[in-house]
DNA sequence: TTGTTTACTTACTACTAAGTAAGTATATTT
DNA sequence: AAATATACTTACTTAGTAGTAAGTAAACAA
């Protein structure tokens, strides 16, 4: 990939976790790399080839994350889960899902495809890591690991969100409480 | 207010819910309505004009409702809560929070100062009935009131978000394990 | 009856959006 | 050396956006 291909989608992947998919133009992307408009379509001929880059290479990132963790016991692996959300916290950005959602019926099919795989990866991954970790009694809760972890990103996403709108304290109380609750019976 | 305000306000808090306040415009008002796009903004001049007058409508329905409830005993509250977010649910709405919140950064003040109005108004009405129950012995929870309460809200609005995406069940599984945690110790 | 307010419509401005066609400079391949 | 591919720019179209100025018909008030 070229230089400015790379730099497009690293500022458009900022821009959809600040100002959401349908609120940032192709003129906020080629004004800051000096580019013409042009350009950036000339990389990603329509918006929706933009948005599933993006999307992929964040379902990427998790994977490769994920991956590095491996051998950590579980409730470690929480840990680093919600250090990843606490860094996009105070850089005042938003999880994708977060941005993605509320806009979610206004996307392209292939990039509302996108968007849900991403969902299940991520909700596959932690239902796992909560069953693993139950099960050598290093996590502790109630009910299905799959609701569980559906509350859980729920919980994180949404800590995002409202840090926005309640100041950055929210989500590390949440953060807090949330790990406190796994970890204790 | 006049017949005509009244069905834009409706139809804008609904355009909201479904598609982002900076994703619908006043001609997805003015077609239904069937007049004409300078109708809207002979009542409401600016698009915040009537970001502001749904938000302030939303608070003010918030207050009707959990007045009404005043007498129940706090976890029949929390499951009242819950109906009213199952209900936006059902008719594929995300509560307005959760709408608002991802576009935050892109709203002018006098919105952004009416959203965290609300914020804080649903935040301070369910701590204060999750400290009541918990007195009562009714409710049972780790931590801070406050906290707790800051989960449960963040919680409801995410499933709405995640219902969108992964399908109306997961909203039904976080309701259902959500006052079931509360209810058992 | 005249004046004024209410609730609009008609007809527009100024601007921004995504997207495209055609041209150009530079590097790479044949 | 000629042909081609890459990575753009220039200049544009089409379609939408919020917002406004001026006019109008009907209700109401003085």
């Amino acid at each position: 990939m070229s230089e400015t291909k790379d730099k497009i989608v690293a500022l458009a992947d900022r821009l959809v976790r600040t100002k959401g998919f349908n609120a940032f133009s192709y003129k906020d992307i080629s004004g800051p790399l000096e580019i013409k408009n042009a350009a950036v379509h000339y990389h990603f001929p329509a918006k929706a080839d933009l948005g599933v880059e993006i999307v992929d290479q964040d379902i990427a990132k998790f994977i490769a994350q994920t991956n590095k963790w491996k051998s950590l016991p579980e409730e470690e692996q929480l840990v680093k889960l919600t250090e990843v959300f606490r860094r996009h916290s105070k850089e005042g950005n938003i999880c994708l899902m977060g941005s993605l959602a509320p806009d979610f019926e206004t996307l392209e099919p292939a990039m509302q495809a996108k968007v849900q795989e991403m969902a299940s990866g991520i909700l596959a991954w932690l239902t796992r890591c909560l069953e693993e970790g139950r099960k050598k009694k290093r996590i502790h809760f109630k009910g299905a690991a799959n609701t569980r972890a559906l509350i859980i990103i729920s919980n994180l996403q949404a800590s995002l969100l409202l840090s926005r709108v309640m100041g950055p304290s929210a989500f590390r109380h949440i953060a807090e409480q949330l790990l406190d609750d796994l970890r204790h019976k």
